[in-house]
RNA sequence: CGGAGCGUAGCGCAGCCUGGUAGCGCGGCAGUUUUGGGUACUGCAGGCCCCCGGUUCGAAUCCGGGCGCUCCGACCA
């Protein structure tokens, strides 16, 4: 993307009704646009960012074993009813008339849609087990909505749903739903600590809520020290066992948030933080397929209710989640899984041939090498655009200048560390298409 | 939902008390200048002063009603 070209409103100044980094910062490096309390227009360098995390989201998914589809925001009050919650969500939920008069809401959650389709479709045990997710806007009628897109009224979520024939197939679904989840999050180059949870509204009695620690996180949480050496994609198993070992041991190390913590039980080593929610999971059991009608013929003929669970990542949360644990003064440090760009070619001096020249090859080669790469080709003082790059938070900026030039090197910056090394442009050619 | 505020240029704000030509900084545009971490200067453009009603010769300003947004608390991916 060349800079003169990119929708990029970027801001010196603060907005005054951003209280939290995260949103400041999302608002400065022109990400969003609020549009009313609580919903937000993502703008393009967002919307990158939004899809980096998708579909890192969708990889692991994949590979856990659940396949993707899509379904409505807008669903029918009627399927709610089945399940008894058209009455028991309450004002949070946004209830919509259309022009016939039929009552429809705009979804908070999908565990009736889904389990309305997959009772049309499915019923025999051979088909089982099933998971089925999607990700997908959801609006909750928050009684007050803050903190930007962290704590919006629409937002992106990725939600999905197992069906099992018995208890252990249902447990092992949320085994492979755990492993998946802390791989997904060590991905974005975040730790995130699963913790007991309280099931809530949505019911069940096994659940965790996946937690990053941030120093600025809305809820104490408390850890043991071991969490912070753990390295989940170097040891984790695979999806093809049973995963038994894997999951006793990751939730016999204690983690507990505010409200579960007990200092009885808590070990020596422990770490007091702040965190952010990011996931939740839950195994709940028969609590709608029972009253929805969600059943297949068993081994033997007879009818039997399957065992669901529902897990879901607040992916448009963790955008700011990430900033949140990852920024300084001057910007956002994008880890480089989630940055909308990896490489940011900087040209000092536009109208300098030779630098245009050089960042204008280093661009095109870092393009057919697949690299995702900015340049800015804006007629702007170095200053703006040093801050500029930092600001948004690109992992790695390459200066192009007249001065380097004239020795034939190009200056490397890393933003997480902001260490910058001079190097030949051959070889810092090498280095960043390695990135791509 | 209880409490507290705020709506004036894209952003941050002053003006309102005490009614009389709508301002400042940043940003934008043009130019000069500068050129390796948000340069300086000059000029220009940009406003249904949230909306509706009332008072008044005259309302951004006073009064009434509405809408929107924010903050603090109780609740939440």
């Amino acid at each position: 993307m060349r800079m003169s070209q990119f929708f990029l409103p970027t801001m010196k100044e603060t907005p005054a009704e951003a209280q939290i980094v995260s949103h400041r910062l999302m608002l400065r490096a022109g990400m969003i646009r609020q549009t009313s309390a609580g919903i937000y227009a993502w703008l393009p360098l967002g919307w990158r960012v939004l899809q980096k995390i998708s579909q890192i989201v969708r990889e692991e998914q994949d590979a856990a074993g659940a396949q993707e589809l899509l379904m409505p925001t807008i669903q029918s009050a009627d399927l709610w009813r089945e399940s008894g919650r058209y009455e028991a969500y309450g004002k949070e939920m946004l209830r919509i008339t259309d022009r016939h008069e039929r009552e429809m809401l705009y979804g908070p959650t999908n565990e009736e849609m889904i389990t309305d389709i997959f009772k049309t479709f499915v019923k025999s045990y051979k088909d089982l087990p099933r998971n089925l997710y999607h990700i997908q806007w959801k609006f909750r009628d928050e009684i007050r909505p803050r903190f930007g897109v962290m704590r919006g009224r629409e937002f992106l979520m990725k939600d999905n749903y197992s069906f099992d024939l018995d208890r252990e197939g249902a447990e092992l679904s949320y085994r492979k739903m755990f492993l998946a989840y802390l791989r997904t999050f060590a991905r974005m180059g975040l730790k995130a600590i699963p913790m007991r949870a309280d099931t809530g509204p949505i019911g069940g009695d096994l659940s965790h809520e996946f937690i990053i620690l941030a120093e600025t996180g809305e809820s104490q949480v408390f850890c043991d020290k071991a969490w912070l050496d753990l390295d989940v994609l170097a040891e984790a198993p695979g999806y093809d066992s049973d995963l038994k070992d894997f999951f006793a041991k990751y939730t016999n190390i204690y983690a507990a948030t505010e409200e579960m913590h007990d200092a009885a039980k808590a070990p020596a080593d422990l770490v007091t933080a702040r965190g952010i929610e990011v996931g939740h999971i839950f195994y709940f059991g028969t609590k709608y397929s029972a009253p929805m009608g969600a059943v297949v013929a068993g081994p033997d003929g007879s009818p039997v209710t399957v065992e669901m669970g529902s897990y879901g990542i607040g992916v448009s949360r963790l955008v700011a989640a990430i900033i949140e644990a990852s920024h300084d003064e001057h910007g956002i440090i994008w880890p480089e899984p989630v940055a909308p760009f990896t490489v940011a070619i900087v040209n000092l001096k536009i109208d300098d041939a030779d630098c245009a020249r050089v960042s204008g090859d280093l661009y095109a080669k870092l393009q057919s090498a697949g690299v995702d790469v900015l340049l800015d080709d804006r007629d702007e003082r170095p200053g703006a655009k040093f801050a500029d790059m930092d600001l948004i938070g690109v992992p790695w900026q390459l200066t192009v200048g007249p001065r380097g030039l004239k020795t034939g090197v190009v200056e490397l910056k890393r933003r997480a560390t902001g260490e910058k090394r001079e190097l030949s442009v051959e070889a810092a050619l090498a280095e960043l298409t390695a990135r791509g």
